[in-house]
DNA sequence: ATCTATGAATAACA
DNA sequence: TGTTATTCATAGAT
């Protein structure tokens, strides 16, 4: 008996992908499709370069209806700052002492302390979810407490610190940096604009204060996967 | 005749890729060979995205080292600015009309208009390329001509331009676009400081000149070949 | 920098 | 969304 089968229809051409030209996709629903997607894969590329290489990495995408979508690592905004600044023309930035220098002006330096830190905790916490550990839903009861000798966060961490306390030390961080932030904003805006006449008075450092809730996304949401557990993104939020 | 061959070392593991966990590389070098491609594998799926689905992207790059690489489209400095006028807290951005209104005010439709345009031109160019058509060093004789009626760069593009012409359009059209984001910069910054009290009188517009050297690069240099089609990328700068 | 085998991302379907 | 067949990116070696 000879049993000729799906002789109808396609032969089998395949699921599976097909090469694709660079073209812009006319097919609005598609195209959406294709967005999300590689707006997924160009975040994930992006976190597994600041793991693997440690650097620091801001994305902002407008998606083709303008919806914003960021990634940044440690923080969006510190590297536009970082940018911003280093766009300007002057070549000393720093450099030059300026008169009237600002009390709390050693935030900088604990800044960076705490930056890198914080890139180890993330990734210690990353290697330890993918170790297969699993964590409920995270009830925040943060702030554990800062004891009196040297700041809390600069204590080496022990290596077999819990899944769960790292997750409740990454959360910790990240108040205190956004609490730094907003004060190093101050500063950077001011020294932005320093170089280039009219100094500003005060009350400058307004960009900043908005995105609380974007900071917030960083390693919380449980869906997406992937990558949230390094970088710091938001979804559509304004326009 | 039996023959053994290669029973010494390896049997052959292969060449090839192996799976590699995403933690930071402690080894320099291959952590410096490492960034430089993934980098380069980043700025490539940012710049397909931008073409498939019309999408702005920007992105920031600091290096291991501190050397700054930035990928943008159309232009790092106008998704930076929106990105900051977006995170304002303020819902209605160019709503309130201001007193005093600047005269050139048209200038940000124009800019649209020429964007779009912009993005266009690249991608035929882009698909023009790609067909295989080689063009030799282009010898920028830019500067074709301002007809009378209607802003030159605003016709529909004959569908049959030579690719050369494309080129040179391509590059008109950065200039052009470099003299509109210095004035309109002028004016983002202006609307970006405006809410927050302090109004500065004038020359807060610093930070876009300098990279004016960076944005040459543009769909100008031939090494690289991949993906400097599109997008407007610097290699390392300053620091 | 160049070359491959392999690991990953993803286009087309469901 | 989730699945699968493919193309694409890239780790390791040259």
């Amino acid at each position: 008996m000879v049993v000729i089968k799906k002789l109808t229809k396609t032969p089998k051409p395949s699921k599976g992908r097909k090469k694709i030209e660079i073209k812009k996709i006319t097919n609005k629903s598609s195209q959406q499709v294709t967005f999300s997607k590689r707006r997924s894969g160009l975040f994930k590329k992006a976190s597994e370069l600041c793991v693997l290489c440690g650097a620091h990495i801001a994305i902002i995408v407008f998606s083709p209806v303008h919806k914003i979508f960021c990634f940044g690592h440690p923080n969006v905004d510190f590297i536009v700052d970082r940018y911003i600044r280093g766009t300007s023309l002057d070549p000393d930035q720093d450099g030059g002492g300026e008169e009237g220098a600002i009390a709390d002006d050693d935030i900088v330096p604990a800044l960076r302390a705490l930056n890198e830190d914080y890139d180890e905790v993330l990734q210690e916490l990353a290697r330890e979810k993918q170790r297969g550990v699993e964590l409920k839903g995270a009830e925040r009861d943060r702030r554990a407490g800062g004891s009196g000798d040297g700041f809390w966060w600069d204590k080496a961490l022990d290596n077999d610190l819990a899944v769960e306390e790292l997750e409740q030390y990454v959360i910790a961080v990240e108040e205190l940096m956004q609490k730094v932030a907003m004060k190093a904003d101050d500063m950077m805006m001011r020294s932005l604009l320093q170089p280039y006449g009219a100094t500003v008075g005060a009350a400058v450092n307004a960009a900043e204060v908005g995105d609380a809730d974007m900071a917030v996304n960083h390693l919380l949401h449980e869906n997406e996967g992937k990558f949230n557990e390094y970088g710091l993104m938001g979804g559509p939020s304004f326009y």
